[in-house]
DNA sequence: TATTTTATGCAACCTAAGTAGCAGAAGAGG
DNA sequence: CCTCTTCTGCTACTTAGGTTGCATAAAATA
């Protein structure tokens, strides 16, 4: 992308603000965005497949990604996790070269920036500066990955409905928002938790009678933090039947 | 440790053998040995409690480690992953340098190299050749993590089991060998699944009948790793009245 | 505005997986 | 050798979470 570009200041912008790229130099940053090109995608369309993940390197400029597995027989999703502007995917081959078994899916309308791998690594080799973000960002990836894992393992589908939330949640006024999966439909919650449409409409019900949420067709609320905190840290974890 | 050690031929032929240190020249290897210490302790003891993770970077020599996490209501542990000679951790807090709420439980008696977090950060500045393992190795690792959460969202704990089996399986004769968890109890097999002692035992009992695995007190063997394989694939995955 | 599509709420039902409890077998340790 | 501890097998029972199906509500689209 050259500096003449029409979406060049916004493009500098969110990298700027971004983990992977916010503690470079302005300099650095410029140099590294010459070797991007500028893509955009609809909603809904899918943005790679297993077998591609092997070649490009993306950084998302504006949207969401969703990272997803089906399995072949149930037809059942099951998303790894969600990324928004500012972060870049996919890291997994770029470490070890293979292709990863999912598939990254736009949940927006899309604006990202491509590199062949081979950028990337070389950057890697050549700029120590750079590697200092990208290991802390890897770490944070894997953090949350085997987070989701003991999640899975260790407690019960209200209890990681309710940590999922925890986890997206910004303080702001009046109330807290929540980042990223504030306008996501049931299905696709349920999706994010390894669970079904059904059970996590029982759930927030549940949470919405208790006055705890806000939850109208596209839109979520938090209604009272300090009440979903005591549940998930008190284990009543919704099986109070008070 | 120093080359007259008298563990010194042993530790390096481990190392050299090891994904994480069997590319390097062995000038290299041996430089890194010196700022090693060698450590063991017993069968069943704690190696490192989450607060601890950020201090020192371990390799094991020999002996099998766990990584577990306990839920504290219910005492339910999940076991993320067993590591071997060759395997170095705690990798995440190496990244970002935060502690890793996970525990390192040896499971046999241990012998492993130790060496502070600054030691491994300046061989990865200043290392290219080390850094060209260590992000393969990273990658293996959120490879198998993810792939874990995938399998408990989406797969029932029979055919998790069978794929755990499968994971582990080496080819040797005149059968396949269980590398790592051959000599695990149902409890453990239950805690890398995410499931419960009875329930592993069920299907256990299950494989035996129909022929395909040995399973006497601490000793798993696989008869029929054809039949495995099938079961996962067509997905019938123990599902079969037959 | 009318029509179609998609999301939600809810009820009735089913089942995999978990709890609890106990007896016997296999090892470990004295 | 005997004793104690740890595993395994099995039974009976409970339940969280999943399936199916449908009516209504809310958007999207024509």
């Amino acid at each position: 992308m050259k500096p003449d570009s029409p979406f060049y200041e916004n493009t500098l912008k969110t990298l700027k603000q971004s983990e992977l790229f916010g503690g470079l130099d302005e300099a650095v940053v410029q140099d590294m965005l010459l070797m991007f090109r500028r893509q955009t995608w609809l909603r809904k369309s899918i943005v790679m497949e297993p077998e591609e993940t092997i070649r490009e390197f993306f950084v998302i400029i504006s949207g969401r990604v969703k990272v997803t597995r089906i399995n072949p027989d149930t037809g059942k999703e099951f998303i790894l996790f969600l990324m928004g502007p500012g972060d870049g995917f996919d890291v997994i081959p770029l470490l070890n070269g293979k292709a990863h078994n999912v598939s990254f899916v736009a949940m927006d309308d899309l604006e990202a920036l491509t590199t062949p791998f081979k950028t990337i690594h070389d950057w890697i080799e050549r700029h120590p500066e750079f590697n200092r973000a990208f290991l802390p960002y890897l770490g944070k990836q894997i953090r949350q990955i085997s987070n989701l894992a003991f999640d899975l393992a260790l407690h019960d589908t209200g209890t990681r409905l309710i940590k999922l939330f925890l986890q997206h949640t910004v303080q702001s006024n009046p109330r807290p928002r929540l980042n990223l999966i504030n306008d996501l439909s049931n299905e696709e919650l349920a999706s994010m938790i390894g669970s079904v449409r059904v059970v996590v409409s029982r759930y927030l019900q549940k949470l919405k009678k208790e006055g705890i949420i806000i939850a109208r067709r596209g839109n979520l609320e938090i209604k009272d933090l300090h009440a979903l905190v005591e549940k998930v840290e008190e284990h009543l974890a919704l099986k109070d039947r008070s």
